[in-house]
DNA sequence: AATGAATGAGGATTCATTCAT
DNA sequence: GATGAATGAATCCTCATTCAT
């Protein structure tokens, strides 16, 4: 049984197909890359024309950038409740929550996941600049715990910002090999990995979720 | 001063043209993805004529899999000889001479990791299934030490396998972000990896670097 | 002060909308031309859906004859008006006022003059057979006073006909290089204009303006 | 039998196809105007395949563009050559010169003449701007004559700059209206033309062609 | 009247690839 | 090996227009 929120990353608004198109588009995208996806693919799997995209979103880019806003906010989301769940002054605890949150994001929107860590390049000028800020956002909330950790003396690696930023790639990457059926359930798989992020962070006596 | 064996990914050949061209299209994919690159770029890029490049590789497709190959034949060889060079019975110097390889790699040819590690996905069928044969032989490589390491005692983390394609996939991201004017020289940063591997491998007595 | 009746080339009329859309075809029209015009640009100009435009009008082409119709119908009814307020037999006279009358026309409604000179050749089939009509009223007063004035000695060009069409066209011109504030104020523009047109049908003793 | 020189506008060059597509071009161009004409239509009236139109011309506004750019190195060439021919001192006989050779490029190339005259607002920035510059070196012979007559006391036309303008402005007009089975012929049709001119400049005594 | 959603046809342009030389 | 010309299919996107509300 699973207790993580699994609720749609692409939830209904007031216009009718948008929410169609989006998750078309996540598919598509993730299966052929933003270059090799085409506008008629995305238009025939949301069951709609292909010049209706446009009454929804101006450019191909555009439906590349809403879905990458909306998947780091969410990845934001789970990440800064963990965190929040946390008592203060604990850095391993929250360190291990955020990682639990990251990789729960992961597993639960696997093909945003994947979208958000292979096909952001292929953003321009501002879109692109957004995404990084959005990125980035969550990315400093890992850094500011390392940080905290290595100053209290709890986590002794040798290089805080380094350490985080391979944490988050760790993360990250689950995206391009996990398959909901493998040898590891989500939760034992998010736990693993928050025990590897301590261990990499040579945090005292890790407490493993 | 870099000791590492810095030759070039793409030697010269018999074909006078056929390193100028494969070095053009690794810089092309590395820009703009496979699906962005487009044969007038690479031809461009080369200094050749469009048609020209069609002497050389029947097909797009066909320069990516000769990079791919060449990629992972080097990979494969660099991480073959670090292990080899170390006493047998030791899984954890074997271990970090194969993460200090593999950094190694990354950081020497940093486009073709990074093409490596994000186009593969594009080629089809056997041209797709002979690069992942490739790579799968070097990521062999890593679970065999893992697996023997957790076999002796040396390394107690609970999933070896799983830790095995972590510290894989952790390496292989290096590329997405690594500049070569960061903190942390290269040397530094590929020992900083076998630390970190061998923190995760939650190796007994660990002698990084 | 301006003497002559600039009121609006499009009224006001019953349906609310019609003189804004009208309006706003006019000017789309005037910068980008027919077929570089969209019902797109048309609706945003007039501040309405583009679904409302066909409401007013059936199809694009529509209005464009619209308003070409009531461009030509002002032009006609104030060269009419005009050689109506010249006595009878003053040949050289009417022309004159003729012309004055057709600048006039150009100069107060540059736009809807210059759309009428080169967006005409868009209409299809009986719109344009129903402009040209239009047209070719207005082009007849002026080859029916030429063709009278020669018919009297007044006039001594060799080709009446010939020279009233590049009277017309020489007026019609006007609207493709005036500018407001140029050096030459409408009044003068128009005295001018007809003082071209006397010479042109080398007229004995022209009075201009 | 005709005496001006008639080469053809688009001649020959090395590139196979380039002359026969930039023929096509201007036919549909002066058929259904630079937006109304689609690349397809110029291809098939070229005879070759829609693609391939990019290997000789990067954009349809270029192909625009080029035509114009030859259109108006003719009409320059015509001009400049009418007006050397005429011995110096003689502002009148200049000034005809010039309007024959004016009429006779638009009557020999009726079709470019119409595309340069009501086209060349498509262009932007330095296309236009360059093509602005073109148009602007004709019409300063034509500034220039009159000037000098003017100064001279040979013309008394008041407005001097403004008559060259309309005198330039009606002779362009004839391409909108001329039909080789007019009543006048093309060498008729230009002294013609020069006799307005020297009548719209009063001239003393024009001595028509 | 007015609107938002929808659509099929067509727009310019680029693509990987082929062929004759 | 090398080139310039050529092509059919596909690209993203815009078009005028229609329809349900």
């Amino acid at each position: 049984m699973n207790e993580r929120s699994v609720r749609p990353l692409i939830a209904e608004t007031g216009r009718r197909n948008e929410s169609v198109i989006l998750n078309a588009a996540l598919d598509i995208f993730g299966e052929r890359g933003f270059n090799g996806a085409s506008m008629r693919d995305i238009a025939r799997r949301a069951g709609t024309a292909l010049s209706n995209l446009y009454n929804y979103f101006p450019a191909k880019a555009d439906l590349l950038a809403e879905l990458l806003r909306r998947a780091n906010d969410e990845l934001l989301r789970r990440t800064t409740e963990a965190v929040a769940s946390v008592p203060d002054g604990d850095p391993a605890r929250a360190l291990a929550a955020a990682v639990r949150a990251y990789v729960g994001f992961v597993v639960d929107h696997q093909t945003a996941a994947l979208v958000a860590l292979s096909e952001m390049r292929y953003l321009k000028d501002e879109q692109r600049a957004s995404v990084v800020r959005a990125r980035d956002s969550t990315q400093a909330i890992f850094e500011k715990l390392v940080g905290e950790g290595a100053a209290r003396g709890v986590f002794h690696t040798p290089h805080p910002a380094d350490a985080a930023r391979n944490i988050v790639a760790q993360c990250s990457a689950i995206s391009t090999w996990y398959r909901p059926d493998g040898r590891l359930s989500a939760d034992a798989l998010a736990g693993q990995h928050a025990r590897y992020a301590l261990a990499m962070l040579e945090a005292e006596m890790p407490e493993p979720g």
